[in-house]
DNA sequence: CTATACTATAGGGAGCGTCTATGATGGATC
DNA sequence: GATCCATCATAGACGCTCCCTATAGTATAG
């Protein structure tokens, strides 16, 4: 019947001069594209690609299709742009929670206007007002904790990470790998008063005899990483904050873990399609961060 | 993703105004299209009909569809017939046998012409000669008698039929349901020579010692026809042949049957999807004689 | 208030699009 | 000329989703 996804494997076929190139670009293996072309070509009774092994080319009959099947996908592409119109001027809103690393937000920010028609929004906050603004619908996706809990909304995990210390590079104790709570007892501490384990962290310290006393508090990771770096002190961050002049030794016995996802409604005015497009966009920016 | 039978599904509701009409033209059922364009305004993130229970009106964001969505399903139209191009020049070649009614030839011929493009090649023959015609690929489809068997051919049965007796409405007999071989022995007979099963019939007289005259001999089911109005004589024919003028009584335990259906090559260079096209709507248009 | 016409929802079944694994083919290389 | 590499085709299994029937919900008409 020459279904839509038929057009778009051979359009890929002559964009990418073979079948194996194609099916990647379609995000299909190549037996999956080459029955595709095999089926437009029973459909119409004629081939449509000679094939040899060095090469694909169009056959007479494939070069009358190349044209008509652009205007095909460009006709749907039109349609679909056309049915956004009034929408397309809704900014997509994006919530990322504050202790996750400037940087990361700066790529998300990046790729989302790169490969996103739209205004973008983005929203930073802790876990809670992250939550309660996505449960409003005052936001599209967050960047967030996510826990087992289903509280009424679609989330994607994205990964997992523990808490460990940051040490200036050049503190005594920095090229150790696990370093216990009681070996601390001397240094002055950074509070991140927006860490999601703050109380837990400092129960961990007391609960050992451990009574630091506190250099600096901020809400900022970045200023944090700053004073760990000048000195200052010493803090507990997610695994995931890296830089130089830093080192992340375990805290030893300390846990706890934060799994990152993408939390969304799944009953939104805003278009499906487009948030699974987001939702993929930053999922795959992620992925591509944390390796 | 906005597929090709949403558009459709989406136009179809324009067309005729509400849902369950547009299933109808859709071939799917009601709920099917009600599911499909719910998919549709998901993906699009707004409604794009507003239903009342006596009609279904666009809204903003549908009426900005519907043009693009003619022009997607326009360019389909557009793609398939330019590569066709070719190939349309040459003729689908149906076979007919010559055992089934003029006017069905008729209206076969009349719907192929009006729901196919390009050309039509009719050709009459006997079983067996359509048989050898398909084989040697000088047909693509004929309307023949189908066996069990399947020597080689892909087959679709479409109905079968009995064999009775055909006289003129002012006959002494002409009311009865059946009638038994032996009271026909005074009556001339019409032989139909390219019947199927003269020789049976032929010998299911003579078994029951009815020896009759022959009055008539001819290749013409149309002649057989006015012979047995006229008067001249009766025959036996299958039970599809209905005239005016002419009833079709049962002949006693004479239970040979015809299965007639259509018969294709299925390893055809022709396009699979034309052949497809054409075999649905001649099976549509037998199934719309024979009730 | 019943009857009618229409759309939405639920749940099961089947077709087909997709996958992995494997085969087949032909050009390049030593 | 044997081997390797790149390419497309085929086979069989899996799983998604399209489609169905059955049923509920809702508004208009008589």
């Amino acid at each position: 019947m020459m279904d839509r996804y038929l057009v778009r494997y051979f359009l890929a076929v002559i964009d990418h001069g073979n079948f194996s190139k194609a099916a990647a670009a379609c995000n299909v293996a190549q037996p999956t594209l080459s029955v595709g072309i095999a089926k437009l070509e029973r459909g119409f009774g004629t081939p449509l690609f000679r094939r040899s092994n060095r090469r694909v080319e169009l056959t007479a009959a494939g070069a009358r299709l190349a044209a008509p099947a652009r205007a095909v996908e460009a006709s749907f592409a039109q349609a679909e742009n056309a049915v956004r119109g009034s929408a397309a001027s809704v900014p997509l809103r994006i919530g990322v929670l504050s202790t996750v690393p400037a940087e990361w937000v700066e790529a998300i920010a990046r790729r989302l206007n790169d490969n996103r028609p739209g205004r973008l929004e983005i929203v930073e906050g802790g876990e809670r007002a992250l939550h309660e603004r996505l449960r409003r619908a005052r936001l599209d996706i967050a960047l967030t904790i996510i826990h087992p809990s289903v509280d009424r909304l679609e989330s994607e995990p994205l990964f997992s990470e523990g808490y460990s210390l940051a040490l200036s590079a050049d503190h005594p104790l920095a090229r150790r790998t696990t370093i216990a709570a009681e070996e601390l007892a001397e240094n002055a501490m950074i509070v991140r008063r927006q860490c999601e384990v703050l109380s837990e962290t400092s129960r961990h310290f007391t609960e050992r005899g451990v009574r630091p006393h506190f250099s600096a508090r901020t809400n900022s990771d970045l200023r944090a990483i700053g004073y760990v770096r000048a000195g200052l002190g010493v803090t507990v961050m997610p695994d995931c904050f890296q830089a130089d002049g830093m080192t992340r030794p375990k805290l030893e016995d300390f846990h706890h873990t934060r799994t990152l996802g993408l939390a969304y409604r799944s009953d939104l005015d805003r278009s499906q399609e487009e948030l699974a497009r987001s939702i993929a966009i930053l999922s795959e920016t992620i992925d591509h961060l944390i390796r």
